[in-house]
DNA sequence: AGTACCACCTGACGGC
DNA sequence: TGCCGTCAGGTGGTAC
C-alpha cells in the first residue's frame, strides 16, 4: 500500500539493509516500468556502483548512487522492496535485481507493473517536472493553509492530488479526514479555518502514527480507521456502520454518523 | 479549475 | 471446484 508512510518505511528499510555497499550487478526482467530509460542503461549505471543515501518526496523514492545521480522508484499500487539472501524467499513479481557483493539481493516488487523505475540527475528538476506539490509530512501549516484557500472541489480529492500535496493516496486520506471528522465530499470552500487547521494537525498526526507502527493497518491504534476500512464494518469512535460512497469512482470510506455534510 | 470516466495491468475475492 | 465479473492502495489523459 505505497502512500506516504509506506514510502517512509520503504526508505528506512533501504536505509538499514542497502546503503554503503558495492553493487555487483543488476538485472531487470521486464522493461516497461522503465521511463526514459533503457533496460542497458539502468543495468550499467548500477553495476560497480553503491548507494549513498535515501530521499523521500511523497510517492517517490530518490537514491542517491555514489557515481552521480539517483535512482528513482515509484511504487504505483502494489509495488514492494524485498532485501534478502536466501532463495526460497524470491518473488515471482520481481522486475529490478539488485544483487550485492555479499550475497543479498535488493528487489523491486510490483504485481501490476503499475510503478515506475527511472534515473536522475536532479531531483528538484523532477519535482518540478511532475509538477509535485509540497510533500504533505514536511509542508508546513501556513504552505498548507494556503494550498487549501487555493483549492476548490471536494476536500478528499484536493489531498489526494498530488499537484497540490504530495504523498496522500486514497486509504490515507480516508483515516485523515475520519480523524477530523470532516465528511469527503465536504468542499473545501465551506470549510472554516478550524477545520483546515484540524487537518493540518491530523494530518501530520496520522502520519506519525502510521510510521511508528511501520505502517502496518493491524498495529494501528483501535481509534483508526484503516483496519476497519470496510463496508459492514463499525466505526472505532461511534460503533454505527462505515459507508462506502464513490469519488471520481474511487472508493471513499467514512462514518456517516461522525463525519457529517 | 474540477469531476467523471477510461486506460494501464493483473491478482484477489465473492457469487453462482 | 471452477469460471466470471468486479474491484483494488497508483498516475495520466480526455471530455465536459
Amino acid at each position: 500500500m505505497p502512500e506516504l508512510p509506506d514510502l517512509e518505511i520503504f526508505k528506512q528499510y533501504i536505509d538499514s539493509t542497502s546503503l554503503h555497499q558495492e553493487i555487483e550487478r543488476a538485472y531487470i526482467k521486464n522493461t516497461k516500468l522503465l521511463e526514459n530509460l533503457t533496460g542497458e542503461k539502468l543495468v550499467s549505471s548500477l553495476g560497480g556502483n553503491e548507494f549513498d543515501s535515501t530521499l523521500r518526496h511523497g510517492k517517490y523514492l530518490f537514491i542517491k548512487l555514489r557515481k552521480g545521480g539517483f535512482l528513482v522508484l515509484h511504487f504505483g499500487m502494489t509495488g514492494e522492496l524485498g532485501y534478502f539472501k536466501n532463495k526460497n524467499r524470491e518473488n515471482p513479481y520481481g522486475y529490478l535485481y539488485i544483487y550485492y557483493k555479499n550475497g543479498y539481493r535488493l528487489v523491486y516488487i510490483s504485481k501490476r507493473k503499475l510503478g515506475m523505475i527511472t534515473l536522475v540527475n536532479n531531483v528538484d528538476k523532477f519535482i518540478a517536472e511532475k509538477e509535485l506539490g509540497p510533500d504533505a509530512d514536511k509542508v508546513n501549516k501556513n504552505q498548507f493553509i494556503k494550498i487549501m484557500n487555493n483549492s476548490r472541489g471536494y476536500i478528499k480529492t484536493t489531498l489526494m492530488n498530488q499537484k497540490k500535496i504530495a504523498g496522500i493516496g486514497n486509504i490515507y486520506s480516508d483515516e485523515i479526514l475520519f480523524q477530523s471528522q470532516i465528511h469527503p465530499k465536504k468542499k473545501i470552500k465551506e470549510l472554516i479555518q478550524d477545520d483546515i487547521e484540524t487537518l493540518y494537525r491530523k494530518m501530520k498526526q496520522v502520519f506519525r502514527t502510521a510510521v511508528k507502527h511501520k505502517a502496518i493497518p493491524d498495529d494501528f491504534p483501535a481509534s483508526y480507521l484503516i483496519p476497519v476500512r470496510n463496508e459492514k464494518q463499525k466505526c472505532p469512535k461511534c460503533k454505527k456502520e462505515i459507508k462506502r460512497i464513490k469519488l471520481s469512482g474511487r472508493p471513499a470510506y467514512y462514518c456517516p454518523h461522525c463525519q457529517k455534510l
